[in-house]
Order: structure tokens, then sequence, then C-alpha cells
DNA sequence: GTTCCATATCTTGTATGCAAGTTTATCGAA
DNA sequence: TTCGATAAACTTGCATACAAGATATGGAAC
């Protein structure tokens, strides 16, 4: 590999410092500021549009848990390289979205059915302390906000629109997240969820579910505008339990889209790719 | 096994008999792909140990936040071709370790200090229903290994060995985690406080930190054995806003070390803010 | 001196070819 | 048929070449 023109890599180290900008570098970095911004979301890279589809397409199980991928079927179908697809597939790999196996194969991952509470304590603690916090700091503003979320949940319900009434459900938490303060916190959750989301894409259709979940939120709400952080922390509390009620009979009648996962391990894992998943087929 | 001596390849034939129509290029349906395996080892690749190597530099700031990365600088420094640093550097984005802009070049982070307070309070929410889990369900065995752990910090604060003395730290809350049977909390809090561990590494040398912090876990662990929840959750509450304590001295010495408002995380209509003006005028 | 512009030289994004394993298919023998 | 060995066809991991945008440099004009 030749080494081209040896300018200012006098020093053989590949960490270079920072690149110092002229006092006037400012005005010109007009154009790349518009658009430079999202790290995680939407780049403009065709990796990132790969990303984006297949994340969508595994999470509302329209690729099933199971299903072979294969780099260059995927590239071949998104009119790319093997490369954006395989960048797309090491992140979704980071996510336990798929399986990596070396020279193997790629597969989309079961839901570890395991997890699923795990990830469900997981969002409970960390939604109850945002709702405690937005319970002190929320301003009248956002209230309304909030209220104007729930009634479109409500007309949701009542017009049958789980697609609607789920936007409008995700939209409540992250309102809440947002009025806390603690947008971070509503990103980890999201990205927690993400096996739970599958999950929900299962669920049956259980009449009053949409109306009920609202009444809870709007318990949840009430109590916050009372500005009684303990009595909205209970309220969430409530309304998050009310998740795991049908997760085993959704469980048993998908079986073969669940993993049992025996026995992670993975207590100091130098920051691993992912928890070693074992699946156990049972045919 | 309910199959009787079933070869490999009736079992493959059993397999195959669910479709394996192609429902979308690239994605085949099948059953059941990969067969088990056990990579105990996280992975073997050139990308997962330039990963390794980086994410240590950059954590334990031995890369200064700020400094510029370039792929082929490292490529050349790993002995490797771009590809498997360029993979690398894709996963530290995820974590916000490093900043990748499109065309123009590869930034070490900068502490975000406006996060910091959020991951604190995220680790705190975590740490807390983890250890009232393990109170209740620790047994005898893991409370034993949970002393040895303290005693080990004892020694190392005794022998002022900082670098043992973390380990032993680590180790403590890892096993708390392990008691309670929540492994993936303990993952997800070592996520969250990548950049509360980062900045760990600017501490000012104070006197009887260690040794204070280790009677902060003979605190938790004797409400822990008492199996007394309550107790115990304070503690650790008290341990953990024991972090805060010289934040912002530190940000002060080391100002160029950090940025004010990173993060950006849109979630309402208001547009982001231009990411960063370098205001490091070096020479 | 300052300002502006062309251009050389960086940077990352993507395509492609090869290498090294793994799985599947094929063929032959008992 | 059943089993076994061999080879063909996959798979991902990595190296390399090229493309396109961004930055730095240098010189011309004023």
């Amino acid at each position: 590999m030749a080494k081209p023109q040896s300018s200012r890599k006098a020093a053989t180290k590949q960490v270079r410092d920072t690149k110092q900008v002229r006092s006037r570098a400012g005005v010109r970095m007009t154009s790349s500021a518009a658009r430079a911004r999202s790290p995680l979301l939407s780049r403009v890279t065709s990796a990132a549009l790969v990303y984006e589809r297949l994340h969508e397409d595994i999470i509302a199980l329209r690729i099933r848990p199971g299903a072979s991928l294969s780099e260059n079927e995927l590239a071949s179908s998104f009119g790319v390289s093997r490369t954006p697809v395989r960048e797309a597939l090491l992140r979704l790999a980071d996510e336990s979205l798929v399986e990596i196996v070396p020279k193997s194969g790629t597969t989309v991952s079961r839901i570890p059915y395991a997890q699923i509470g795990e990830a469900i304590v997981i969002r409970k603690a960390l939604e109850e302390v945002t709702v405690r916090e937005a319970s002190r700091r929320a301003t009248k503003s956002q209230f309304t906000g909030l209220w104007a979320l729930v009634e479109r949940q409500r007309e949701a319900a009542k017009a049958d629109d789980r697609i609607g009434f789920h936007a409008a459900d995700e939209a409540f938490h992250a309102a809440i997240a947002e009025a806390a303060g603690y947008p971070g916190i509503w990103r980890l959750v999201n990205q927690v969820k993400v096996q739970v989301d599958r999950m929900r894409h299962l669920t049956l259709p259980e009449g009053g579910r949409m109306m009920r979940v609202t009444k809870e939120h709007a318990a949840v709400l009430a109590a916050m505008e009372k500005r009684d952080g303990d009595k909205a922390v209970a309220a969430m509390r409530n309304h998050l339990d009310g998740l795991e009620h049908s997760l085993p009979e959704i469980r048993r009648r998908n079986a073969d889209l669940f993993v049992d996962e025996a026995g992670v391990f993975v207590l100091s894992g130098t920051a691993g790719r992912k928890p070693e998943v074992r699946k156990n087929p049972k045919n």
C-alpha cells in the first residue's frame, strides 16, 4: 500500500490532533451544517436507508423471525452493493434484531421471550422516574398537548384505528419524556423495547383494550396535572403492568417466532457485540 | 428429542417442509435456519478487534475528545484495510463515541456535559430496581461473593490502587445485577454510562474517596442481606448521588474536552442547533 | 494588506473481487 | 434404501479501486 504524499504525517500516529480552524471558518459551514445532524436517524447514505427499511420490516414482523437474509440478495433487491447492506446488517445485529454467523449466514432474530420481562422492568423503571420528573416540570402548554394526545387516542379507539392509536400512544410517552427534560431516556426506552414492539404486532384484537389504555393514560395525566408525583408514578406503573398481561398466550400461539434464552452470561462482557443466543428448536 | 434417530438430512427435510417461497427479494423464508452455535467469544473478526481497541482508548481518554480520526491512517496502523476499521467506527458512532461527518471526517466525540446528568438519573433508576430485586433473590453464596468484592475494594483502597479499586467496583455492581437476575440491565447501564466513565478518568485524587465508596457499598450490601429492599435502595441512591459531586469542577478544569449541547435530539418541532463550532483555536 | 477563485488533496461512501469457511447437493457403494 | 465422501454452491470477512463531496492551499486580482 503506497503512502501518498507525506504532508503533515510526519508523525506516524494514527490519531491526529484537533484540526484548527481559521477564525472565520464558521461562515463556510453553512451548507453542510444544514443537514449534518441527527446522528442516529436518517443519514443521507444508502446504508442508512437500507437500515431503516429493514428495521421497520423486522419490527413490524413483515420479515418473520427466523427468516434468512442474504447480503447479496438484499443488495440486488435494494439496487445497491453489498457494502451498505452489510453496514445496515451490522447495526441491526447490535440491536439484536439479526444474528450474523460469520461464514454461514444471517437470520432475523427470533423474539427472545426471556428478555421481554426484563425489558418491561427496564421500561417501568425509566418511565417512572420520567413521569415523576414531568409531574414537577411540565408546563401548562405541555399539559394541553398531552390532553390532546389522549383525546386522539380516544378517537382512534372509537374508530378502532389500531395504527393511529399506537402512534398517539408512542407520542404520549415521548411527550412525557420531553416534559421531564429527559429526551435520552425516551430514546433508551425505544431501544430497549424493540422486542416488545415486535411482540405487540401479535396482540390479538381484544375488545376495549384501546379504550382501557386511554383511560390509564388519562389517569397518569390527571395525577401529573395535580403535581402528585407519587400518584402519577403509581398510575404509570399500573399502566405498564398491563403490558405483560397476555404475553404467555401470545407466545403460545406463535411458538415458532420465539426463542427461549437459556443462560445469558454476559457480565463484564467487553462491551460485547450481543448476548449469546441459544436457539432451541422445538420441532 | 421426539424424533427417533433422525439423521441430519431427514431433519433438514423436515425443516424444508415449510414454505421456502421468497415473499420479498432477499428474504428467504425458512423455519429454522442457522443451527445453534456457541461462539462464546464475542467475535474473532478484525473489525471486532479494532472496535475493542478504539473503544478502550476512547473511554480511557488515551485518545483525546475532539481528536480527528482517519480511516486510512487507522487502517495502516492496525495493519488491516479500511473495511474493518470502518465497521468499528460505525459502531462507535452508534454509541456516540465518535462523530462521522459524511464526506468530511471523523472525530472523537467530546464529552456531552449536558447528558451526564441524565445518564446518572438513568443509572440510578436502573440500579435501584436491580438492588431491590437482588435484596429479594440473592442467595447466600452470592452474598458471600459480594462481601468478598467489598473486601477487595477495601484492600485496593488501602493500597491506593485506583485501577484495582475500579475493577472491583464494577464487579460489585455487576454481581448485584446478576443476583437480581437482570443481566440485561447491567449491560444497559454499561452502555449508558460510557460518557460518565470517560469523565471518571479525569477525577482528581481525592483523599479517602475510595474508602468512602467502599463503606457505601458495604451499607448497600448490609441492607440487602437483611432483605430490606427499601433500605438497600436508599443506600444505593445515596451511593450513586456521590457521583455528581465533583462534576462541575472537573468540567471547569478540562473545558476543551467537553461540549455543552450535544445529543440534540429533536423531539418536537424546533430545529436543532448547529452541532459544534470548534472553539479550540490552537495556534 | 485583503478577497476571491481554481485546484490539489484530503475525507468518507460505495462497488467489486477474492479468500476462507459452511452448507447443501451429488454421486457412489454397501 | 441408507450411509458416506466429495464437490459444487452458497455464505460472510476483508482488501482494493473508484466516486463524490469537503477542506486546505496557493495564486491572481484589487
